[in-house]
DNA sequence: CGAGTTCTTGACAGTGATCAAGCGACGTGG
DNA sequence: CCACGTCGCTTGATCACTGTCAAGAACTCG
């Protein structure tokens, strides 16, 4: 047996508790009392980790759980039949993975993760149960689904009204900004993901994304070398996002 | 008074039963019986009319309720600060518009009535309420959120990876397929919307739509007279959509 | 250190946007 | 019933943003 798979296997049976992860205000309905949120931690079944690169479900596959990150950094992403690939979003530490599978029982985009990660499985049946005793578990599900799709509906006025260098300041807005709510920089960040995963994400080609990297280095807005990104100028960044009504 | 308003007060009296609608299978969970359909009923508060043009709720209006369309067609879109938009669905009889709200308590994008039309009003709250009573209500509403969640992965495929070509078929063959699912045609339709909205939906300028439209019609696939639709070949625009495989 | 991967940059091409004009459908009022 | 105005749709000509192809540089990892 490899030695991951030992590891997985101790790691699983070891008991987590939500009440006591200090991620709980990003993925766990805030405010309410103890004992309440020691029956919630019913919710999470097992831990799993999964190594860079690998999926942690692949379309297709039985839906039983939705996932929560605890630490790393997946993509999602959905691939037609002629097997072109749309990246469908980024997630980290606090956000739910798996929504897409609730409908016809299968998952419906693969989910691959970008660096070594660990997760927290919450069976859905769990889920619903719970949700069923607790309003406000049930009221958080809800909202968590919703800003799903209101998410979504802005990567559709991005893909369907931007121009390269406004989806790729709205993003670097939008990452900088989760990471920040994570207790990170608001300045400086290390992206997890390649110019050509950027790419799919914004529909753009990964010299597009390049070449929009290297503009923005050039006018001093953001400092780029390789993976590394400073941002100087978030207001620039602001400006070319938010409109371009010189144009 | 006006006489719509005095219509729609009229018709808000009247007690809509989902036992009885004929729309019930789209909607409402399937499978159970019919007392507990009959305590279903109570998650319709009243019915709306919303004549052709108006809205069903704005953007940053406070959310309370759901609805599910009974006649008519909608679409919804958001606008950016700087007044570009996107229209990110269609709806038509069945479909449930409103979950966008959730996650804020506002409404996340307008919903406007592309004919008159009328709307089952279903207070969020009371979907709350009846979901924990009722897991086959709770386990519906997951799905429908699921689905909309994977449409809109579907959407950012089309408007990430395919060409104008490619996304004008997919639209009209899965615009087909919904009319069928209602017992339309399956070959015939008349659009509801605009070259201009399709436009929208697509990430494409309305120019690029009639030109797409008169391709189709040229090659035969299709026969397009304003917003009347025929497809001849349905395969053709299979075939269109699911890959490019000679460029 | 070398092989492979990822990123950058340049030259050129193509899809779809933009600008513009004309057509056709529909509704209103004479 | 027809004239007229409006709005939506079509079509053509041109332009520009982004894609494609290609080569080389930089970084990663065994």
């Amino acid at each position: 047996m490899k030695p991951e798979v030992i590891q997985d296997i101790v790691l699983a049976s070891v008991k987590v508790a939500c009440s006591d992860c200090n991620l709980r205000e990003l993925c766990m309905p805030v405010g309410f009392n103890l004992e309440d949120m020691q029956k919630l931690d019913e919710v999470v079944a097992t831990r799993r980790r999964i190594a860079q690169g690998e999926m942690l479900f692949r379309s297709g596959e039985a839906f039983t759980s939705i996932y929560a990150v605890r630490t790393g950094f997946f993509k999602t992403c959905v691939s037609s039949e002629d097997g072109r690939e749309q990246v469908t979003g980024f997630q980290m530490a606090g956000e739910i993975i798996g929504l897409d599978g609730i409908v016809s029982d299968h998952h419906n985009c693969n989910a691959i993760a970008l660096e070594d990660a660990e997760v927290c499985v919450m069976p859905f049946s769990n889920v619903e149960e719970l949700s069923r005793e607790f309003p406000v578990l049930q009221r958080h599900v809800h909202k968590v689904m919703s800003r799903e799709i209101v998410r979504e509906n802005s990567v559709m006025m991005l893909l369907g009204n931007m121009r390269a260098e406004e989806r790729l300041a709205a993003f670097l807005l939008n990452l900088v900004q989760r990471l920040h709510a994570r207790g990170l920089s608001q300045s400086e960040l290390v992206l997890r993901m390649s110019r050509e995963e950027i790419g799919s994400y914004l529909g753009l080609k990964l010299e597009t994304v390049s070449r929009a990297f290297s503009k923005f280095g050039e006018e001093g807005i953001i400092e780029v070398k390789q993976r590394y990104v400073r941002i100087i100028e978030p207001e620039a960044l602001k400006k070319i996002f938010k409109a371009q009504l010189d144009y």
